[in-house]
DNA sequence: CGTGCAATTGAAAGTACTCAAGCCACGTGG
DNA sequence: CCACGTGGCTTGAGTACTTTCAATTGCACG
């Protein structure tokens, strides 16, 4: 299951009353306080120092980086669920800056690593979690490596309707800048290619920020790089 | 420490004496067996089961994917002591391939799990490389989404003499092509950008292979971005 | 001293970017 | 209630950069 998906609220990688982690996830949870954010607020800056980690209640983040020229790259989104603000280093190596409102739960870093050090289930949970995140940053970097626009757009598509799991009327949480500054193109260059998968016929869209896959087929040909 | 530097045989990061983990790495090391692989030669292809995990004795490998077409984006490498071909899915995300003559040693998938999850320690430290190589990748993010040609080419070279870590006469281990395939261009934009780094005097290079930092500053600019 | 492969250079073509307008939905105030 | 402004999205024209295709050079090896 996705970042994308738990975007929805549709599923809860932690926390839910699914895993077999409960009742060590508690004695973390039990450590956490909790913050709401605004649309457009950011919770830390790249190079801040990193005493706490994060988990998404509800809403939306972005995690991204800038360049000296004001260029960015955003890394991830994240949903309902999730948990970020954590690396090897004790300072953090992204902006994160909410995309919708939202509720995190904040942990001490300090607490939250040594209980998790202290179950081997939570152990596991987590050295699987980040070893999915490093498969999408790879699946990302053959996107940004050797895809076009047009490709790159039809197969963020294809995996935000995946991750949403409903085939009619999918939702972008995520401006059609933050859509470039994920894929590595111009907001310019977001619109044309989704005007091309429209004219295609691959997509249709019913407002800027929902649209309906109509030829599945066609747009995983797209999304494979058929001219 | 990267995996460039590595690489070279500078320091090994699992199955070395320094680490704390000794005793339960030889438990691991134990079950493994040694396969011996020529340059070009490989390992296993995206798409494999994946019984085993591997690390390098000696040699450097490669890790890539191939598109439908043919191109290919490269991973990224590995050097001695570098451990790699596990993921949280039971087959193979990659290729991986030697880049020059290789000592790998074997070890079955499930039987490193189990031992990892024995132990603290290696779990530990199993978590802090994914989280160092999720932040690789995601610097590698930045680097295709926003930079242009001669700014990547820089910055490879920076991080390669960096890993290196001896002004001088550092060595690449890969080919022109594999380097393209890792930077996301062509083998031309490569020689050429190579040709703008040494008409500007940042670096010089004595071979094909061997290249030396003339001016670390200029080139540093040009990393960050410098017209 | 050829042979063959890797690396380099050149010219033409293509793709995404920049800059510059328009468009559209929405909220505000007259 | 409607005109107006704002911000996000879309479209167009010209430019810059990378790729593609095509030689050419350089180097290791027989």
């Amino acid at each position: 299951m996705s970042a994308l998906a738990r975007m929805n609220g549709d599923a809860e990688e932690w926390g839910s009353a699914e895993t077999g982690a409960d009742k060590e996830i508690s004695k973390i949870a039990a450590n956490a306080t909790v913050k709401r954010l605004s649309s457009g607020e950011t919770l830390y800056v790249e190079g801040d120092r990193a005493p706490y980690c994060f988990q998404i209640v509800s809403g939306a983040m972005k995690e991204y980086n800038t360049l000296e020229d004001g260029r960015r790259q955003v890394a991830d989104f994240y949903g309902p669920g999730d948990l970020f603000g954590i690396s090897e280093t004790d300072h953090q190596l992204h902006t994160a800056e909410a995309i919708t409102d939202c509720v995190v739960r904040v942990y001490p870093r300090d607490t939250f690593l040594r209980i998790v050090a202290g179950s081997q289930e939570l152990s596991q949970h987590l050295l699987d979690t980040f070893m999915t995140r490093l498969h999408r940053a790879r699946d990302r970097i053959v996107m940004l490596g050797r895809m076009g626009a047009l490709q790159r757009v039809a197969t963020f598509l294809r995996r935000v309707a995946r991750d949403q799991s409903h085939s009619e009327a999918c939702t972008l949480v995520m401006s059609r800048q933050d859509m470039a500054d994920h894929l590595g193109l111009t907001i310019e260059t977001v619109c044309r290619s989704l005007t091309e998968l429209k004219k295609r016929g691959a997509v249709s869209m019913e407002s800027a920020r929902v649209f309906t896959i109509l030829d599945m087929h066609r747009l995983e040909e797209i999304a494979a790089g058929a001219e």
